[in-house]
RNA sequence: GCGCCCGUAGCUCAGCUGGAUAGAGCAACGGCCUUCUAAGCCGUGGGUCACAGGUUCGAAUCCUGUCGGGCGCGCCA
C-alpha cells in the first residue's frame, strides 16, 4: 500500500468531480507539522481562479466530493483552503498488519525495465583511492534500490584499462617477469609500480622509446603484448575487487565492461557518424561542431571524437558504449555515476548520440554528478603529506577507529564479536556519511562527525535495529503473538505507524532521481521515531497487558524489518548486537 | 570571455515540480539510568534562507540582475 498514490487518486477522481478541468494539478503532500495530520491536499487554492470561487468553498466541494468514509477519520479545511487528511488509526493499523505480514512490507515491483548502472570506474594503472568511493557506493545503492523495485540491473563497471600509460606500464612490467619477478608480487602495490614505471620513463634511456613502442603493439593486438597487458589488468581489477569485498559493495568481475571492451567498435562508430555529417574532419581531427551549445557569437561547441594523429578519445569509448547498452542491450535507462566536472562531457556526448540515432527517444541517457571529497579545511582530501589517500587505507582506518571506540564501552561481546561489529560500523560510518548527503558539489570528509555515532550516523540506526533484537531476545517465544491486531494509541504509536507506510515513497523516489540520501534520510526519521516510541511505550515491562504488548511487538518487528531492508539497500549490514 | 553547479543556524547538511510558524544532527546549556542496551530519550537557546528587484493569494523554492565560492570550455579521462 502506497499512502500518497492511494489518496491522490481518490483527490484526482474528487477533482474531476467538482468540474475541476482536465489535467489539473493535485498537490499532495506529506504534512508538514504535526497537527496539520498526516497528509494535506493543496489543490484548491490553485483552482480558485480557474473556478472563479472561493478557495475555502472549493476545498469544502472536493471534501464532500471525495471518497475516503473507510480511510479517514477528518478532512479539515485550514488557512486559505489547505485540507489536512487524518487518517483512522484502525486503518493504518490494517495497513500495518498487511505489510508486515508480505516479505516485501507490501511493496509492490514496478513495471521493469533494463537499466545500465554505470559505476565506480577505477583506473587499473593506480590503485583505488578516495576519489572512487562516492561513485562506489552511491552507485551500488541505487542499482539496489533499483532491484529491489523490481528492475534489470545490468552493473557496468567502466575500468579504466586502456590507453598510453599503459605502454610505460607494460615496459617496465615486461622487465620485472624477464627478471623472474611474479606478476602479483610486482603489481602488489600499483602506486609504487606506477611510480617507479614514470621514473623509468622520465630518466632511463631508450625506456620511453620502448614504452611507445608498447603502446603501439598494444594497439595492434600483438599476441604477447596483450598477454602482459591481461595480467596486468588481472591483478589490478584482483586489488579492486578486494575494495569492493571490504566496502560491501556487489559489483564483481562479471560487471567489469572496461574501455577496452569497446576498442572493436570505435572505428565503425567514427565512420557511421561521418556517414551522416555530425562528424567532419577539422584540422585533421573527426569533429562534430554542436549549434545546440553555440555561445553568443554562435560559435558552435567542439566535441573531438577522433584525435588528428588517428587516436581515439573517451568521447569515442563513450559512444561505443552506448551503442552497446542501448543498441545491444536495449537499455531503457542509463545512469552513469562520475564526478561533476564531467557534466558537459557527457551533455555532449548525449547530443551526439541522440543526433546519431544511438539513443532511442524513449531511452533516457542521465549522468548522475557528485562533488570531490574535501578535507576540513575545504581543499581535496590529501594525506598529512598532500598524498593520494588510498581507498583500501581509509577504510581500515575507519574499521580501527571504531574497534576503538567499541572496546572504551562496556559489554558483555568477546573479542570475536568486537571485530564484526567494528567492521561493520566502520565500514557503514563511511558510507553513510557520504551517502546521506545529496550535494552534486563537494563534501567535506570528517572522522569525528561519522565516527562520533550520536546523531544522523550509520551507527545510530545499526543500533535502533539492535534495539529491536534484544527485545526479542528477552521476550518469550511462547508468550507474544505476532499475529495480533496493531493498536494505535499513543501518539508515538501513530507517528511510527505512519512513517513506516512510508517507506516504499523514499525508495521511489531514489529510484526515479538517484539520490540515496532521501532513503538515508527516511530511515533516520523512522529509527529516530522508532527511539521515541521504545522510550515512550514499554513493551515487555510490569503492567502491559497482552494486546498491547503484541501489538507494539508488532511494530517493533516491522521496524526492525524496515530498517534493515533501508540499510541493506543502502549497502549497510545490521548486527544482532551492539 | 562563455557555460554549469552552489551560497539556508557557530559547524555539517535537509527542505527547491511554490503552500501554513524554514527543519535535523553536531557543538552549547538543563533534565532523565536499582537499565525492554544512555551509541538513547526529553527540553532550552541559536536564522535579514548571500543581496536587490520581479511573478503570485502565497517565494528558501520560479524569473532577472549583482556579489561571493567551486568546476568546466578542440586533440587527458
Amino acid at each position: 500500500m502506497n499512502l500518497h498514490t492511494f489518496l491522490l487518486e481518490k483527490f484526482k477522481t474528487a477533482l474531476t468531480a467538482i468540474g475541476a478541468p482536465e489535467g489539473t494539478a493535485a498537490p499532495l503532500s506529506r504534512s508538514t507539522r504535526a497537527g496539520f495530520g498526516h497528509y494535506q491536499f493543496n489543490g484548491a487554492m490553485g483552482l480558485s481562479k480557474v473556478l472563479k470561487q472561493n478557495p475555502r468553498e472549493i476545498a469544502q466541494k472536493i471534501v464532500e466530493a471525495v471518497d475516503l468514509e473507510a480511510e479517514v477519520e477528518k478532512l479539515e479545511i485550514a488557512g486559505p483552503g489547505f485540507i489536512n487528511i487524518h487518517l483512522k488509526p484502525l486503518w493504518l493499523a490494517k495497513q500495518l498488519q498487511a505489510a508486515n505480514a508480505d516479505s516485501r512490507l507490501g511493496i509492490e515491483t514496478e513495471q521493469p525495465q533494463s537499466i545500465v548502472v554505470d559505476y565506480s570506474a577505477p583506473n587499473l594503472a593506480k590503485e583505488m583511492h578516495v576519489g572512487h568511493l562516492r561513485s562506489t557506493i552511491i552507485g551500488d545503492a541505487v542499482a539496489k534500490t533499483l532491484e529491489f523495485l523490481g528492475h534489470k540491473v545490468i552493473r557496468q563497471n567502466h575500468m579504466g584499462d586502456w590507453g598510453t600509460q599503459f605502454g610505460m606500464l607494460l615496459a617496465h612490467l615486461n622487465d620485472k617477469l624477464a627478471a623472474n619477478e611474479v606478476a602479483e608480487t610486482a603489481l602488489s602495490d600499483l602506486e609504487d609500480f606506477y611510480r617507479a614505471a614514470k621514473v623509468r620513463f622520465d630518466n632511463e634511456d631508450g625506456f620511453a622509446d620502448r614504452a611507445r613502442d608498447y603502446v603501439v603493439k598494444l594497439q595492434g593486438g600483438d599476441p604477447q603484448c596483450m598477454q602482459l597487458w591481461q595480467n596486468f589488468i588481472d591483478v589490478s581489477i584482483a586489488h579492486s575487487e578486494e575494495v569492493y569485498d571490504k566496502l560491501n559493495v556487489t559489483l564483481s568481475r562479471a560487471d567489469v565492461m572496461g574501455e577496452s571492451a569497446y576498442n572493436d567498435d570505435l572505428a565503425a562508430t567514427v565512420a557511421e557518424l561521418k556517414s551522416t555529417g555530425i562528424v567532419v574532419e577539422d584540422q585533421g581531427a573527426q569533429v562534430a561542431f554542436l549549434e545546440e551549445m553555440a555561445d553568443k557569437e554562435g560559435d558552435p561547441a567542439v566535441y573531438i571524437v577522433q584525435k588528428s594523429g588517428g587516436g581515439y578519445l573517451y568521447a569515442t569509448t563513450d559512444l561505443a558504449a552506448i551503442r552497446y547498452r542501448n543498441g545491444k542491450l536495449n537499455a531503457d535507462r542509463t545512469l552513469i555515476f562520475t564526478d561533476a566536472r564531467q557534466a558537459l562531457h557527457f551533455k555532449q556526448t548525449e547530443i551526439v548520440a541522440r543526433k546519431a540515432g544511438f539513443i532511442n527517444p524513449d531511452q533516457s541517457y542521465e549522468h548522475c554528478p557528485f562533488g570531490m571529497m574535501l578535507g576540513n579545511d575545504g581543499k581535496p582530501f590529501k594525506t598529512r603529506t598532500g598524498g593520494t589517500v588510498k581507498l583500501a587505507e581509509l577504510l581500515t582506518e575507519a574499521i580501527e577507529r571504531a574497534e576503538v571506540l567499541i572496546n572504551q564501552r562496556e559489554s558483555d561481546l568477546t573479542a570475536d564479536e568486537r571485530k564484526i561489529i567494528a567492521n561493520k560500523v566502520g565500514i557503514g560510518a563511511v558510507k553513510y556519511a557520504d551517502l546521506s548527503k545529496n550535494r552534486t558539489t563537494d563534501y567535506i570528509f570528517n572522522w569525528d562527525s561519522m565516527l562520533s555515532f550520536e546523531g544522523n550516523t550509520a551507527p545510530y540506526l545499526q543500533y535502533a535495529y539492535t534495539r529491536v533484537q534484544s527485545i526479542f531476545r528477552k521476550a518469550h517465544a511462547d508468550d507474544i503473538n505476532l499475529q495480533a491486531d496493531i493498536v494505535l494509541t499513543k501518539n508515538q504509536e501513530q507517528l511510527l505507524a505512519v512513517k513506516l507506510m512510508q517507506y516504499v515513497e523514499a525508495i521511489k523516489q531514489v529510484s526515479a532521481e538517484a539520490t540515496p540520501h532521501v532513503l538515508c534520510t527516511y530511515i533516520y526519521e523512522l529509527a529516530s521515531l522508532f527511539m521515541s516510541f521504545y522510550e515512550a511505550c514499554p513493551i515487555l515491562k510490569e503492567g502491559i497487558d497482552e494486546g498491547t504488548k503484541n501489538s507494539r511487538l508488532m511494530l517493533a518487528q516491522l521496524t526492525a524489518k524496515t530498517l534493515q531492508s533501508g540499510l541493506d539497500l543502502l549497502g549497510i549490514e545490521t548486527m544482532e548486537k551492539m
